[in-house]
Parts: structure tokens; C-alpha cells; sequence
DNA sequence: ACTATATATGGCAGTATGGCCATGTTGGCA
DNA sequence: TGCCAACATGGCCATACTGCCATATATAGT
């Protein structure tokens, strides 16, 4: 594959995570698989608000969901999604 | 301090990386100094849309700048952005 | 002071993003 | 079948991003 091509998927990548609600997800998710529901009580935006964000990390292949009944829950698909917490952390402290 | 600030923060690290262009340069700087001039054939965009990327990576302390001449010489002030490079192509294998 | 080179900035247009409200869909249960 | 609960989706608005062009700034050389 093209390097530029590279770039590009990896960039698509991280604007699928660069989101305040989105890393509140992932971090939540870190720890075990979770609803909907608790996401977006856990976020406080609106319900469509989070389910949209639950369809962009979805359409990433970072998480994947699972009906129970009426209930979705949602789990990591792709669990080394973890490893920017510690990069982003790395990089707030490195540079303040 | 607070748990949403630090997701705040991420995020905010997470989007000045997010883009196909500021990655060429990061990967680019991750291999030594370069000037303005260089990086903007490098991604191959405008000379003043280069300019407002590195813009961006200087605000955000990924970058800093040094000046001699009329030439203006950019490095990594923080090099473990590049550690994002292995997390997303982590991320990429892991998922196909 | 004048000119040329290297870079930065202001302004604009098109597009994407993030939030909400309203509505659709799906599954469980009477 | 009817209804409620849990999510998903479409539409809309405000804001932010990305690219370009034009212009401003800074430094060197004449």
C-alpha cells in the first residue's frame, strides 16, 4: 500500500477516537462490555446524540454490539484502541 | 483534575494529530529537522495551508520551530507522538 | 531603500462535525 | 394486535475544519 494511503487510514482512525464523548466510550468499554443505555446516561448527552457516536465507532470496527432483547451492549472490538490513553497521556505530560 | 478534562485533553491531542497532512509532517520530523519549505513539498498542499498545519502542531506543543535566515526549521518537541503511529497501525491490523 | 526569498496570516467557500428534536424500528409482553 | 421500552436514524442548526488566493511579515543581499 501506498504510504499517503497509510496516512490516511491512520487519520481516519484517530478522528474516529478524537472526541470527548467518544474517548468517555472507549475508556468505559475498556473495562467491560456495557448498554446503550449506561453509555449514554455515562456521556449525558442526548440519546441519539451517543447512539451516533456508538455508529461512528461501530463504522471504525473499534467497537461491535451485541441485542439482547431490547437491550444493545456494546464491547471493544479492537481493544489496543486502549493504547492512545496511555500515548495522549504520555504526550500531555512530555510536553507541560 | 477531573476525569472529563483529562478525556478533553486527549481528545484535543487526538484531532491536532487527526489529519492526513500533520501526519506526513509528524512521521516526516519523527526522521529529523526539516524546514517549512521542505514539508510543504513533502505533503504537496498550498504553501499557506502547510503553514496553518504547522500552525496547529505548534499550538498544541507537538512541534516547535527555530528560525535561521529566512528559513524556518521545525522539529518534534514531543516525540512520543509517534508512539500514536504504532497504536493506529495496531488498530488497523487488528481489525481486518 | 529596493528586491527577492521564505514563511505567516486574513478571508473566503465548501464540507464535516456535534448537538438537539422528532420520528422510525425492533423486541417483549399483555 | 396494541403498547411500551431501548435504540437508531433523518433533519436541522451552529460551529469548526481544510483548502485556496491574496496579502503581510521577516531576513538577506545589492
Amino acid at each position: 500500500m501506498k504510504k499517503r494511503d497509510v496516512y490516511k487510514r491512520q487519520a481516519k482512525v484517530l478522528k474516529a477516537l478524537a472526541s470527548e464523548s467518544r474517548l468517555m466510550i472507549i475508556d468505559r468499554l475498556g473495562r467491560g462490555e456495557c448498554s446503550a443505555g449506561e453509555l449514554t446516561a455515562l456521556v449525558g448527552s442526548d440519546q441519539s446524540t451517543v447512539s451516533k457516536h456508538l455508529a461512528v465507532l461501530r463504522a471504525h470496527d473499534i467497537v461491535e454490539d451485541r441485542r439482547e432483547g431490547t437491550t444493545v451492549y456494546y464491547r471493544l472490538l479492537t481493544p489496543c484502541v486502549l493504547d492512545f490513553f496511555s500515548c495522549a497521556a504520555r504526550v500531555i505530560k512530555e510536553r507541560s
